[in-house]
DNA sequence: TCAATAGTTCGTTCTGCAACGAACTAACAG
DNA sequence: CTGTTAGTTCGTTGCAGAACGAACTATTGA
């Protein structure tokens, strides 16, 4: 009853309503101040920095300093995996806070989660790229295809350097708003950045969502059109 | 700041250290029933009764009767993946309950991870696996070779069930007390049953710690050694 | 040097919720 | 029918810990 992992701990970091928000807001991948995270908490900022400060003290999040700013962001991959893990498991169980509203409509369209593509969109590119076969799904692993990599490179993605770090190129993940898969591991983070870069999308100010310009937006449905 | 999942919540059903004991408990993969939960986690059979129905609410777990008795379990793959997850990551971040003992001993040795084997054997089956190509690493997913499936039929799997379901066949998981990593999957599963089946091992009664006899692990270490 | 903003520390309040005792129902076994 | 064990319900207590106001330090910009 008292040997391993003090899974309790990281659970009641996670179980604060407050400090969730924290997490949720920071799984934009932007790094955010204190002050910024007080206000998506709906905290003052001695609340939020109390709670920061716990979070920190078992390195969920990280700080860098600059000037007389704090700038929080996610420690790691692990602590991001985790929080999409319980963010999937809770919309399985049907644990939405639902306050439909415009905002809420943005993010269930394209949203960031922590560094890949998400929402309707991520869901189509990923149906897309099984259906055009650039993606195989193995049970529940999913693997680039010859063709796959072609079509990459195409997009002007420089893979090399993809495959060479430990952490997997592809991965599926799922989708809390659609209860679908869409694409994370380091290819999807790249695919996004090139969607920035491309300007088909730019991401919104301190929020998870993903805005589509016009053209950006069609492009990119035709791209993964089926 | 309120749409999106509701992590807090079940952040804070695994945050309640009682909770995180029943369900660490319940990582064993075995049903257990109320009374024992209830001394797994040092409460009362009152407490440990409206815990139980706070984490059967949101379908952590899963409840069967038979006759007076009340059998609980891990409700599905998702949730022990999660708690799997939390686990390794506290590992990782050095939040063990250390509490060096007998029993600590044994479960660093063997122990059941939900449904697979983990522990210093359990690495060890591992990394003779990767040694001898049984299995090959791509990222951080693992595949069976071709070599592989002819030695899981010699050792009396048949894998074409496995094959089949959604479950992803092999799946590395990181353990939390040699902190490397472990087979688990429906391959883990299985290999972990026929080790039963053979008597190479047995489980010990309401606990994750799981005890080799002397052949069996005589002949456990020699099939993977390197 | 002074005003403004970012963030922290301290002490206090308040509340959500775990925990228990006591008394209950439920399912056996003889 | 009676005793025994399994589990629940209810009401109460107690405490951990989130939240805030007020007062502090730190960095910038003018």
């Amino acid at each position: 009853m008292k040997e391993g992992p003090d899974i309790a701990l990281i659970g009641s970091l996670i179980g604060d309503p407050a400090r969730a928000n924290i997490l949720t807001a920071l799984m934009s991948g932007k790094a955010l101040t204190a002050t910024e995270l007080a206000q998506e908490a709906v905290v003052t900022k001695q609340t939020a920095s109390a709670l920061l400060k716990k979070l920190e003290d078992v390195d969920l999040i990280r700080q860098n300093k600059n000037g007389r700013h704090r700038y929080f962001s996610i420690a790691d991959q692990d602590v991001a995996d985790i929080i999409e893990a319980v963010s999937g498991l809770a919309a399985k169980r049907g644990l939405l806070r639902v306050q439909t509203g415009p905002k809420n409509e943005a993010l269930r369209k394209a949203r960031v989660c922590y560094n890949h593509l998400a929402g309707d969109l991520g869901v189509h590119m990923y149906d897309g790229m099984i259906a055009r076969k650039i993606l195989v799904e193995h049970g529940d692993q999913v693997n680039l295809s010859p063709l796959g990599t072609a079509f990459v490179s195409d997009l002007g993605i420089n893979i090399t350097p993809l495959i060479q770090k430990k952490r997997p190129v592809c991965k599926s993940c799922l989708d809390w708003s659609s209860h679908r898969s869409h694409l994370a591991g380091s290819l999807g983070t790249a695919m996004l950045d090139r969607f920035f870069e491309l300007q088909w999308a730019t991401r919104q100010d301190k929020s998870r969502v993903v805005s589509f310009s016009k053209v950006g937006e069609q492009k990119f449905m035709q791209l993964f059109s089926v």
